[in-house]
DNA sequence: TAAAATAGTTAGCCTGGGTAACCATTTCAA
DNA sequence: TTGAAATGGTTACCCAGGCTAACTATTTTA
């Protein structure tokens, strides 16, 4: 017997290729792809943080968003601002980022509206309660192996 | 101004990751990956396939599936069932495969039940309901692309 | 103050996406 | 009815972006 939560997270993953595809497809048209977006994202939005803070956030490894965050910075996107710890490197957008991040955010934005269209404010907030609820719950369960 | 919906698609990727990870870490001891995984259960549950319908329910490229479903074959979970149509290769779940998945599925339950703790049936099938309707969004534009 | 912890990097691996180009077979239209 | 187009699948090869292991530099702590 085919179970509901079962179905919920095979719907999860398949909904997440698709939606990837197109972001990417979006984002290429600017040279930036989604692992640079979500740190742009972040950084925008969050102000200033340090690799290890972007790295804990996005749940990846200090080494994948080293790569990322010096494709971004690369690009010119981000820099470093002067800490009193000598050991970290914390990061915020250029001018060239903030406006990079707002001019693709309206690329961004027509894709989204079109895609979540007909569901209500009060749903997608419900949505994101419960997927925030659920990735509480896998740190916890991470704690616990 | 940050918008409910650019809240809802960033919630969406910062689940994707601790997601997968774990899935993968669960599956990492019986020696499957996600992209393996998803095709059992697909197999499992809606019975055999050609690799066009697998990559295309999947949203992925028929290359890409060729070599999931080589891999899976290389285990001895999947078969080729005869058809009258010699392009096509359509695939079923061998014995080993059946029970590959049913014992994984043991698994994945015990993880899956424990991070949807607290979320009633009614709002899963609701979010089901979403990301179906937002997947299918997404298919119509990217026709009309 | 020496050892442990923390921030970040480099090197090198792997999964699993993608495209281009191809073969075999089937379908369709002139 | 048959030649062209469409379809199913494969091979070869590229790339993003994950990972671990091992390291340096700095800070914290016992």
């Amino acid at each position: 017997m085919i179970q509901t939560f079962q179905k919920f997270f095979y719907q999860f993953l398949l909904l997440y290729r698709p939606f990837e595809n197109q972001l990417n497809a979006l984002l290429g048209k600017h040279g930036l792809y989604r692992a640079q977006w979500t740190v742009l994202y972040y950084l925008f939005n969050f102000g200033p943080a340090t690799l290890v803070e972007l790295a804990s956030y996005q749940s990846v490894e200090k080494p994948t968003m080293t790569r990322t965050v010096q494709r971004l910075k690369e690009l010119g996107y981000l820099e470093a601002v002067p800490t009193k710890d000598k050991r970290e490197k914390r990061m915020q957008l250029t001018e060239a980022g903030v406006s990079v991040y707002q001019e693709v955010r309206l690329t961004i934005d027509a894709f989204e509206e079109k895609i979540i269209e007909g569901i209500s404010e009060e749903e997608q907030l419900e949505a994101i309660r419960l997927m925030k609820d659920i990735q509480q719950k896998i740190t916890k369960w991470e704690m616990e192996m």
